[in-house]
DNA sequence: GTCATTTCCTAGTGCGTCACTAGGGTTTCC
DNA sequence: GGAAACCCTAGTGACGCACTAGGAAATGAC
């Protein structure tokens, strides 16, 4: 029940973008670098976040992608949604197909209320959030350091 | 974003019996004919939920599993950490050796949130809960068939 | 106008995991 | 003794993940 890297460095690239993108266009090398992503990699994940609608693109030199609507109207769940597919634990709650004993399945009963909770928590959580905790926490928006506070 | 077969397989497993193990043991050929699942892959879980503690065996003919506790004492979240390790939608959150970034990741914050959600779900749902719905509607304790009532 | 920078597109690849299948051995009831 | 059941280990095909690779096209700086 994980995240792929897809949907992490998806969330990790937006962040990025949001905290250094008031200026202008953030190049894919840039961010792989703060973020210690592979570019290469990265530079994939942009292509679906761009037709999602969700970045704009600014090609050339100079260039790079922006975000194309404010942090407050970009949540967690839109990036995770376009890089990962439909939030959901289990294929017959988000397609009704994928599963002949869809109906009367008392164990479809868990895996929807656990959708539904995994959509409010990652809907509830924007870019935005993002951002105003990583500046009460400074070192947050490094890749690595800060103090040693493992719970 | 997923829960394997092993999941979804053990917990149908496991409500079974809860429906049925009241008079004794119930092979795990029953179980899997019941629930439309291979006989021999369903085998293969239960030995960790034997291990585990979660069901006791009956070995040798008439033999089969028995519900080790109560319905009302065992959650889905139980038998989901039997089958598939610790319920976290990240490695870091849970191991926190998995990532070096793990201090000051403001990433980290979502899958920690995300993760005491699904949590806190998981494991307010018991067999005992299910064996209610079940109830509730009859149809729900068969493979398939049922009014079709789609969303 | 050229050059460096950057996005964009497609293809390949090693690795691990998942969902089983297979072949037995051991225990126990009838 | 035989059938029914649990128990253990090993294999296997398919798939997806996490990249790497090789370019083509666009654009700004000079």
């Amino acid at each position: 029940m994980r995240v792929s890297t897809r949907g992490r460095y998806a969330v990790m690239a937006m962040f990025d973008l949001a905290m250094r993108g008031e200026v202008g266009p953030v190049p894919v090398k840039a961010v792989a670098e703060r973020q210690g992503l592979s570019e290469r990699y990265l530079e994939q994940l942009m292509a679906p976040l761009r037709r999602a609608g969700l970045v704009r693109s600014v090609r050339g030199a100079q260039g790079g992608y922006v975000l194309a609507r404010s942090p407050a109207a970009i949540s967690v769940g839109d990036v995770l949604r376009v890089v990962e597919g439909p939030i959901s634990p289990v294929a017959c709650v988000s397609d009704p197909k994928a599963c002949d004993r869809t109906d009367g399945c008392v164990t479809r009963g868990i895996w929807r209320r656990l959708r539904d909770r995994m959509v409010e928590v990652l809907d509830s959580i924007t870019l935005a959030d993002l951002c105003a905790e990583a500046a009460a926490e400074p070192a947050a928006q490094e890749p690595r350091g800060g103090t040693d506070s493992r719970a």
